[in-house]
DNA sequence: TCCCTCTGAGAAAACCTTTTCCCAACCCGC
DNA sequence: GCGGGTTGGGAAAAGGTTTTCTCAGAGGGA
């Protein structure tokens, strides 16, 4: 057998370095290194024979020796507790989106709710000295089970409790609650209803809060929220209690819920009543959960969080804090987007 | 204002270095590392004090040094198409809760499905030496857009079409399709019809196949699947194909549906007939899908890919290649789960 | 011819850790 | 006291890159 007729392993032939492009140039490392960054001065010809070198060889510069170096490992952390994602998952692509065409990888680190899990991701990332963190989860009013506060290095919190005097991105969940009831009253819609998740949620009192005060600015009064749970389920036992009653009259001719789930569940209980979604009763969800949002029927319209437009102002603002520039502390609220479908109606006339 | 009373810029403050432990310790870098790494020879009190010196000072070993000697960067990339990740993100979760407990991080790379951000992503994660990658995505039967099929590095690929010679994992459908009819038929059905998402898809032929294998092992006909879309209105569709004909006598008893979406669809279309579930039709579904499996009416049984599992199959399964261990090429496929829940009534008698 | 300046390029340190080799001192038996 | 083995620990190279410093030579003016 010829030897050339050997197949070589691949996995064994290590990556071309520097100095075997310098050596193929007839120069030094700190010459070649210098003609590769565009630093440093020499004949233009010795520049360009340098990365024709350097393209042949296929050249590529090995990154932990630059991070080492520089101090600097264009890489950052994701933290998240949000294990399917729903949430997270448009977020986390949107900060990668924004990072990788700075060269910026992101480590992907679940930590459940689990501390132990927690720390030992963080002191990962610490060890391979990420450059930043951005932490993230599957609710706005809680924390991680990491503390985060003392590192020493940039932490951007998204869609999640931040520390205090750290810097946090959330979605304007009062501006868009505002978004619906306001779209509600454009299509002449007056008796307005709210049904929305747990209590314990933040989100479900800044949403109830701004259905209050568009009613109250409008001159409407505005029935007590209906909490119960994020489902289905409660969706439908809300209607029960909101149409379940006599006089038509009092039935409400619009419902703006806490999430699509509940909206879908409204949306189905209603039809079996005989009750019309849009023509008796408009209905408006959150989160524009598109698989849910399509398939309710009529498809639903619903109030979209900009998660993964979140996700790329936090991989930014991560990104301009480890640049040192530094950054507005507190909360910044991001505004929500109205996906306008078909359970709404049209305007009037 | 008393110097010590202002705040030292935290982020300013650099790691720990071996050398100073070493200096503080008042030995040699040398014996410092060797003392916290359990190897070389010195009096066990050395090696305490060293020890202690280490703690006190919080050291930790940059990870990038280690790398960069070691040409193990302890780090992998995850390769997705999949944005919304219904079913990356189980997948994702499970490589990566087998690698943390390892010291190996993970990178998280969205290419969508563009060749540009594929590109983009592999070469970063080859420049910050990745010691293997795992491809995933939406569908077991597509390619990734990129080309990994020439890289230094070893790549698994699960839950997407693997390169010819590459180690692949998948879920065993035609496995969780037999689960699921074998399932109807020890509940005394007879009459089961399948109800599928569109013919371009691999997993919809390999589960019909098996339905009709194990009809016909068990002496039944096997009724023509009934191809469509992945979705509820497809399951809509479905049950007026299959019960909006005379003869309640040629009505199936159980209808196994591709995924989870079409069995809901199938749920409520019966609803909407007056045919109770799983009185008169049993339904199982696919992808065991909770949020959405357990919203049905009655909650669905369905069919679990055990992605979470499989990810960590392949998480474990490149680790094994980075270490040099061969693994049988070709694609190994991972048995799915029966989720009983109430869609399907309990055995006669 | 001499001195000065500028140009092009290389040597070496630095980043931080691991590992191999080496050396000095000590102990033992003779 | 001496040779040999052992023990405790250090010096130095290696890994790949960047950057600062240095230097040789060329060119120009007097």
């Amino acid at each position: 057998m010829p030897s050339d007729a050997e197949p070589a392993p691949v996995s064994a032939k290590p990556p071309v370095t520097l100095r075997e492009v310098a050596a193929a140039a007839g120069v030094s490392v700190a010459t070649a290194s210098k003609a590769l960054n565009g630093q440093g001065r020499m004949t233009a010809e010795t520049r360009e024979r340098i990365r024709e070198t350097a393209r042949l060889l296929g050249f590529r510069p090995n990154s932990l020796a630059q991070s080492l170096l520089r101090k600097r490992s264009f890489t950052v952390g994701l933290l998240t507790n949000d294990t399917y994602g729903r949430f997270s998952l448009p977020l986390m692509a949107g900060v990668s989106d924004a990072l990788v065409d700075k060269g910026v990888s992101v480590f992907l680190c679940n930590v459940e709710d689990d501390q132990r899990l927690g720390q030992l991701h963080v002191e990962a990332m610490l060890d391979k000295r990420v450059d930043g963190i951005v932490a993230t989860g599957k609710r706005i009013d809680r924390h991680l089970p990491v503390d985060l506060s003392n590192l020493r290095i940039p932490v951007v919190y998204a869609f999640t409790q931040p520390d205090p005097g750290a810097v946090g991105l959330v979605s304007d969940d009062a501006g868009g609650a505002r978004l619906a009831v306001e779209h509600f009253l454009r299509l002449g819609r007056r008796r307005i209803a709210h049904v929305s998740g747990p209590a314990s949620f933040a989100v479900v009192h800044a949403r109830a809060g701004a259905y209050r005060d568009v009613l109250r600015e409008n001159g409407l009064v505005a029935a007590e929220p209906l909490l119960g749970a994020w489902s289905e389920a409660w969706g439908h036992d809300a209607v029960a209690k909101l149409f379940d009653k006599a006089g038509r009259e009092g039935w409400p001719d619009a419902v703006f819920c806490g999430n699509d789930q509940i909206a879908r569940g409204v949306i189905d209980a209603l039809r079996e009543r005989g009750i019309s979604v849009p023509d008796d009763v408009g209905v408006i969800g959150f989160d524009n959960w598109e698989i849910v949002a399509e398939a309710t029927r009529p498809p639903l319209t619903s109030i979209d969080m900009n998660l993964a437009s979140l996700g790329r102002d936090a991989g930014l603002a991560l990104l301009s804090l480890v640049d040192g520039r530094p950054a507005a502390p507190g909360v910044r609220k991001l505004p929500c987007r109205l996906v306008v479908r078909q359970s709404c109606g049209s305007p009037p006339g």
